[in-house]
DNA sequence: TGTACATCAGTGAACGCGCGTTCACTGATGTAC
DNA sequence: TGTACATCAGTGAACGCGCGTTCACTGATGTAC
């Protein structure tokens, strides 16, 4: 919500290096050594800018998970809710995964780190909270629940996006058909 | 497809101790010490019958896979393609996780290992060609897309269950409104 | 301007721990004759 | 039935490695007077 606050450009260089490694590797290998190395600073540094390894992770989380928010956020605001603004919120959705790089990562295997499994679920429910006012305006019964999978859906979308590394209209486009947004 | 080969039983008794421990602490937690111990055997008896840690993983996946996999072919055996058999499939596919506990560690989790993540992602694609047949019968355009996406939502639906512990209409109920088949 | 001191970021060697894997040995079971 | 030998499963101590974390030290920058 408010800006965060400045970033020591050490501990963005980690960050960028963070996601430079998620994009090309995953978590799994994603170690201390590893972020150190590809940033350029001695190990001990990190240290400096993160309590410890699991601080890094969120860190990082955070930022894929802003960026996507305030993406959504703003598709959203300019329109009523309605069939018209859930395909722009899902397109919106789906091209701010994809701009992303190494968003899959935390999107499939955030589930490790208990602590970003939460936050990756909080952001998926917030989205699924948005759609649901669409559901709601189009009279759907099981607004709820169907928002749910709708956004299990666009999930499915995001990752597929990712690993292609462009858009994928079919599936776009079922998406938005099984949405009832089509 | 043909009957899988006698199991030694110390290789039972392990495997069992492995399904405990994938349904209540998950993938993560699963160490050669935690199965041995739960098994009751000495560390060394592990590597008698598995040749190191990962094939022990698969072997595990295996099982979860080849359960849901009957399940969900008896279903979809009893009827001709169509909006009935894609309700009966996707329900046997819901009560089939539900019946197994600890499956959820490898819904969520899998992708760590990545040939656990193949095979997973292997079984889940069976099931989409599965729906896809149906989706053309019922002159959906866009049926594998589609499929894709449906399956999607009966693995959102599955991992809510397993969480729950037990069935969620309402979830069950807005799978089979979005596709098409309620 | 100069001096003394405090603060802070950078560094990499060293530590500790967990965990997968190995291996030499033991005991039981099966086979040959 | 008895004996010698081969095979196989069980065992746990020991090994090696990777990796997260710590720490004493260095140099640079800021502050006080």
């Amino acid at each position: 919500m408010s800006s965060p606050p400045p970033i020591h450009p050490t501990a963005e260089l980690l960050l960028q290096a963070g996601t430079a490694l998620a994009d090309q590797r995953g978590l799994a290998t994603m170690t201390v050594d590893a972020v150190v190395e590809r940033a350029g600073t001695g190990k001990g540094t990190f240290y400096r800018h993160f309590s410890d390894q699991s601080a890094f992770l969120i860190a990082l989380q955070a930022r894929f998970a802003s960026g996507v928010a305030t993406a959504v956020a703003d598709a959203a605001s300019g329109a009523p809710p309605g069939a018209a603004r859930l395909r722009f919120t899902l397109n919106a959705y789906l091209d701010a995964c994809l701009g992303q790089r190494g968003l899959k990562t935390f999107l499939t295997e955030a589930r490790n780190v208990p602590e970003i499994q939460i936050a990756v679920d909080d952001a998926l429910e917030s989205f699924a909270k948005l759609i649901a006012v669409d559901l709601r305006t189009l009279k759907l019964p099981n607004a709820q629940a169907s928002a749910r999978l709708i956004v299990a859906m666009a999930h499915e979308v995001a990752i597929a996006e990712q690993v292609a590394g462009r858009r994928h209209p079919a599936l776009r486009e079922a998406l938005l058909e099984l949405s009832g947004a089509g």
